[in-house]
DNA sequence: TATTCATATTCATTTATGGTTATATGTTTA
DNA sequence: TAAACATATAACCATAAATGAATATGAATA
């Protein structure tokens, strides 16, 4: 009984992983579209995909060569239920913010290119991170 | 701000330290009644403390000697009300069960020796370690 | 069926954590 | 103020968890 809730614990001890939660509260994403929108490593999300869903947080489904996470749906009948507030209080920090807007920037992106493939996610973070030291360099300036 | 629910929630990633939580949702205890419930070394017990303590979820007093803990009363304003609900659901665990009549017993070793120290403690240790053994010896043998 | 592509897993390395022993701190009391 | 005592911290070891690079798996399609 404690076993199970000591490994929700552990799971949600990490940034990413509920960076990973945040993002699938607002709808199912696939494995890509985490790495673009956290950028980082393809097989960083997957690890860390697979330790929620060990843990009991996410439920996955296949769609041709995708694969898509979302949150598991009873979650208070796993036990997980005392996760949904803190979810919905981190929803308003300054993470989840720049995270769903690097959401939006990534299906805008998507939708321009009409592609949802490795190959333009990883064009997408580079730009996304070209872009992020150019503002850098903009706001050291002032 | 996910900084802290981090921290809260390593914090609630080990046995023992949600065996102590369960304990002092009862009601204060010193250091030294903890260490003889758990049966654990005194130092582990005051690292663990200091965790929880760091986390928001413990406060202490001294009197005398002794420290004691409780439940920090404003869990909910310190952004840790998630954890109630998560704690009194493993109230129900046979740990707990089994924390709470070793405190007990604890309790009734104090008030048959009048004393409330290390040394009686150890003691209470000691014969609580010796009737286990025996209890699984009885219980091997059925 | 060979290839491509998205995702998962493995391996080697580093880093964090839990546990023990020894020691420090700070309070009480002789 | 010195000794005794409860608690806290430090130092160390063993193990677990995190990370990046490389590779495996498995579905789709040419």
């Amino acid at each position: 009984m404690m076993d199970g809730r000591i490994k929700a614990f552990k799971a949600l001890s990490d940034e990413t992983r509920l960076r990973i939660l945040l993002l699938v509260s607002g709808g199912e994403l696939c494995v890509c579209q985490m790495m673009a929108v956290l950028g980082i490593s393809q097989p960083l999300v997957s690890r860390n995909l697979a330790v929620l869903k060990d843990a009991g947080f996410l439920v996955s489904r296949r769609e041709k060569k995708l694969m898509f996470y979302r949150l598991r749906p009873d979650l208070d009948g796993a036990g997980l239920g005392f996760a949904r507030p803190v979810l919905k209080d981190l929803a308003g920090s300054g993470q989840a913010d720049e995270d769903r807007r690097s959401l939006s920037a990534c299906r805008e992106f998507q939708k321009a290119t009409g592609r949802c493939d490795m190959k333009s996610f990883r064009e997408f973070m580079r730009r996304k991170r070209a872009a992020q030291v150019k503002r850098r360099e903009r706001t050291k300036k002032i």
